[in-house]
DNA sequence: CTAAATATTACAAGAGTTGAAAAAACTACC
DNA sequence: GGTAGTTTTTTCAACTCTTGTAATATTTAG
């Protein structure tokens, strides 16, 4: 906000405020708006009035509030009005959803992209066709705005939101991979985002979490690991991408300064201890990992695990060690009201929360009030594309003016 | 900013973008002013009407502005009129500063506290008791105002900036300071908080960087090392306090999960390597620390570094390696566009930088564009005060309107 | 001394919110 | 069944703020 402000500035504040609290909490009447806002009566009809007018918002019925008096008529965010495109680029296959505000998916694919090694184009291709069939999807359906494309993958993306500094798994540097998509897409008419895969993914979780837990903490810290270790950091309900989109990359922090080797250069970085190859070889099964691949060994891990194989669990329970340790420097830097955890992490928690605890028990007892809650993240897989689809909806709900008016301005029939 | 805007927080906004730009870019002209904040000359003539008339701004002479045409009539900060308190508690002392918004020092002095352990009654009379000298000495100029007084201690700082949650030093825990001390000063009419003071040294030296490179980075983090292992994040020009106020406290980053006892109950924390006593120890002055104290011995080690001691300087390479793991866990979890030294480790750093390089070396290689830049603090001791200066600072130029016109509302004589 | 150039102010118009009054719509009660 | 009461929503005049244009002020070049 350091930009000059104008009435046109404060509608934008209010038409969004409103919009919020509409989605946020189901169908409701002006009057609970106002009291909900703070803003006036006449105020909130005439916001509500303009968000009519945009389609985003739709009378829904009466309903009489207990006693007598004029029923209160209710507001509903419209399904299906404002839907964005999100697609999460895995190892081996792209992953597509497209959802409208309220969550409700509207598309739903999966394809392998046999994206070559060092070259981004391929894949770029493949983005482009899918996002072409989803937009077809969406542009089927009468009154339907599409908001935004997000792609998320794997690798730091800079804060401008479209060049992927790094992506190790795919060999490239500094791709902009906006431009290549968009290179074959010159009539897509929304903006297209390119944002790191686990940072979404704790928008996501933090967003999950908001909604059931009535109080959201100012901060909130994600750890993941399934085919790599990764996280993210939400400050302020806002995704913290840093300077370089590097923020939040916890597979990389060091959790003993003279340990084994990292790939990215470092010693000790939380990756080696937690990561799919080192935890499924500390616990015997470098040989099933060499037969089977990585997910093979995982999923013996987790027979072994769920069978009480002493080696696994002690393995577990020495990641955990090395994830406490993340978390007090976590806990210590940023300082959030909840770790999440994520991916494996998440469904191995009964086994990791020992060794975590062991780690963390020294400073909690000094100061239990201070130290970070550590819970179990409850979205699954598909977290990162949930919260893709989340910035999108963060961007619509921060400024609800970007949806046009349905009266003349879309003569589209 | 979740509340309802209307003209008047556009107005705030505003008068707040002229009196920064007026105070960031010495005396300049209205036309300037548009010029860099994007208003129309119209809005400018008002917004800095609106100061005039608080005092805050004044005309300073005319300046012909190369060739012909009217001359500009330039406008400058008022000295003096807008006066901070800012109150640093070390271990035995109180050092006490106000000044104005352009740094101009009014008052200074510095006074032994001893502070009881584990009773911070004392220790609040000694600050109401400083507090009201500076007081009188604002007062008794003409037209100041006193914006606001700022205690800045060591120890976690709840969110809500009064409550000391846990002062080791002094044996506190949860203590409302800022409730004991304004029990003593029923008639302070300004707010009164409580701070963190390496988290405000952080921002000190974040705007003195700022000031002189033009470009300010989205995330700064700073490391201090005096009495004790600090520090602070800033981030998008705001200190980033966390969910408990512990954000910052690099001193208990693990750099080795398997390292030595700390008393926060941890293991292998930084403070460990670098804060006072370990650092002396290693380098072999633990009989001189027992003697002459840990200044003493911090001294006798400033000596031998330049003399070349070798188990001096071999001590600063080993705590080198850990600030380096502790600057990778920084930038893989907040990415910081620097890193900013400060204390001891900013008076060493020539002994510090090979082992930071060296364990940041690795990381380098892959990806220099990554990593942030490492450089030494500018302020010297006083970077808390300073920083503390700076909260009020900034919080003035937030919201000018705090501060009362000239013309009737004080009619204090 | 005049004309050009630059800086600042004056003024009407447009957009937004606010507060009070009016209208709408339903319930309860006689 | 009609009327009063209650609650919700809309209407309308007033106020504030920014903007764009025009007018005014002030200096230099020629």
């Amino acid at each position: 906000m350091n930009n000059p402000t104008d009435t046109a500035a404060v509608r934008r504040h209010n038409v969004a405020l409103v919009l919020r609290e509409i989605a946020a909490h189901g169908p409701c009447a002006r009057t609970e708006v106002a009291a909900a806002t703070g803003l006036v009566h006449a105020s909130v009809s005439a916001l509500a009035a303009d968000l009519i007018g945009r389609g985003l918002v739709a009378e829904v019925g009466s309903a009489s509030s207990g006693g007598r008096g004029r029923p209160r008529r209710l507001l509903r965010l419209v399904p299906g009005r404002v839907v964005a495109i999100a697609l999460q680029v895995t190892l081996e296959r792209v992953e597509v959803m497209a959802a409208d505000l309220a969550g409700a998916v509207a598309h739903r694919a999966s394809v392998p992209h046999r994206a070559p090694f060092g070259d981004p184009e391929p894949l770029a291709a493949v983005l482009a066709r899918e996002i072409g069939r989803a937009e077809a999807v969406v542009r089927a359906r009468r009154d339907a705005h599409l908001a935004r494309v997000v792609i998320a993958m794997a690798g730091p993306v800079t804060g401008s939101g479209h060049t992927v500094a790094a992506a190790i798994d795919f060999g490239w540097s500094r791709t902009d991979l906006r431009a290549l998509v968009l290179a074959h897409l010159p009539d897509l008419a929304c903006p297209l985002d390119v944002v790191n895969d686990a940072n979404v993914a704790a928008l996501a979780e933090f967003h999950a979490r908001a909604e059931q837990g009535g109080e959201l903490p100012c901060a909130v810290a994600y750890i993941k690991a399934d085919t790599g270790v990764g996280g993210g950091l939400v400050v302020g309900g806002r995704i913290h991408t840093g300077t370089h989109g590097m923020a939040g990359e916890v597979g990389h922090i060091p959790v003993a300064f003279d340990g084994p080797d990292c790939p990215c250069g470092a010693r000790g970085c939380l990756a080696m201890y937690v990561g799919p190859e080192p935890l499924t070889a500390a616990a015997g099964l470098a040989d099933v990992a060499a037969r089977d691949g990585v997910d093979g060994a995982l999923a013996e891990l987790d027979r072994r695990l769920r069978a009480g194989d002493p080696r696994a669990t002690d393995a577990l329970a020495f990641a955990g060690r090395s994830v406490g340790a993340a978390v007090l420097a976590i806990s210590g830097l940023v300082d959030p009201g909840e770790v999440i955890l994520g991916g494996y992490l998440a469904t191995w928690a009964a086994w990791l929360t020992p060794g975590i605890d062991a780690v963390m028990a020294g400073r909690r007892a000094g100061a239990p009030h201070l130290e970070p809650a550590i819970v179990r993240g409850m979205l699954g897989p598909d977290a990162t594309l949930h919260g893709a689809l989340r910035t999108s909806r963060e961007a619509t709900l921060d400024d609800a003016t970007t949806v046009p008016t349905l009266d003349k301005p879309t003569p589209a029939g």
